[in-house]
DNA sequence: AAAGTTAATCGTAATATTGCGATATAGCAA
DNA sequence: TTGCTATATCGCAATATTACGATTAACTTT
């Protein structure tokens, strides 16, 4: 099929499990990356900074906006991206839920 | 293409982005959660939980097993699950690096 | 208006993922 | 041995992803 079924699962799990999809690939990290560290509205210059075509650093920029861990806004000829703080805060509520339901239960083999 | 490519990125961008990707479907987050949960060794009992194929589920196990989250050991007939401790810590340092980083640095726009 | 810059979109090719049924494998029970 | 159960693997079809070049859209500058 190719499809991936979403009626067996909780919203939860749903949308957890697309944004760590989007998160899921090494250019859409080092976007995310690249955007935290530079603290200010970066562009165009993620083509350089990762060694990517201008159309793909594109595509994966949609992707990023499509689930909402970016948003971007036009600042003249050039766009001006960043972090979305709620989805993000969301992410690390979820995240952080599975992450430390680890160690209250340790494993058994 | 089809084909990610890994060398413009650094060895912990694409192991974190393997992990993420891996955890980035609703399956294997509830496969994952029903590990924790039930704290003890689950089989088959995952085909009855999730709704899918027995095939299916095997596979996913097989795609969380292939990156270190879960391990497996046979307990005769069936096969005991469990998370690798040492890859989810390894996980969770990474992670956590990612999104307490946003906090630090507000977003601009 | 004309040319330049920046980013998005389109079209395409290669590859990966998802899911299933069918089959194989392996241990246990009769 | 003969079945029974549990899991893995194979083969397949449908769909998604990744990456690129070419083109388009929109704003700036000359």
């Amino acid at each position: 099929m190719g499809l991936t079924r979403t009626d067996n699962y909780t919203s939860e799990q749903v949308n957890l499990a697309q944004l760590l999809k989007v998160l899921g690939h090494p250019a859409r990290i080092a976007i995310v990356q690249s955007i935290i560290r530079t603290n200010k509205c970066i562009c165009g210059d993620l083509v350089t900074e990762i060694g990517l075509a201008q159309s793909t650093i594109s595509q994966h920029l949609k992707e990023l906006k499509s689930v909402g861990i970016i948003q971007g806004t036009i600042e003249g000829t050039s766009v001006c991206y960043c972090i979305n703080v709620e989805t993000w805060d969301r992410l690390k509520l979820s995240m952080n839920e599975l992450l430390n339901a680890v160690d209250a239960n340790p494993n058994c083999c």
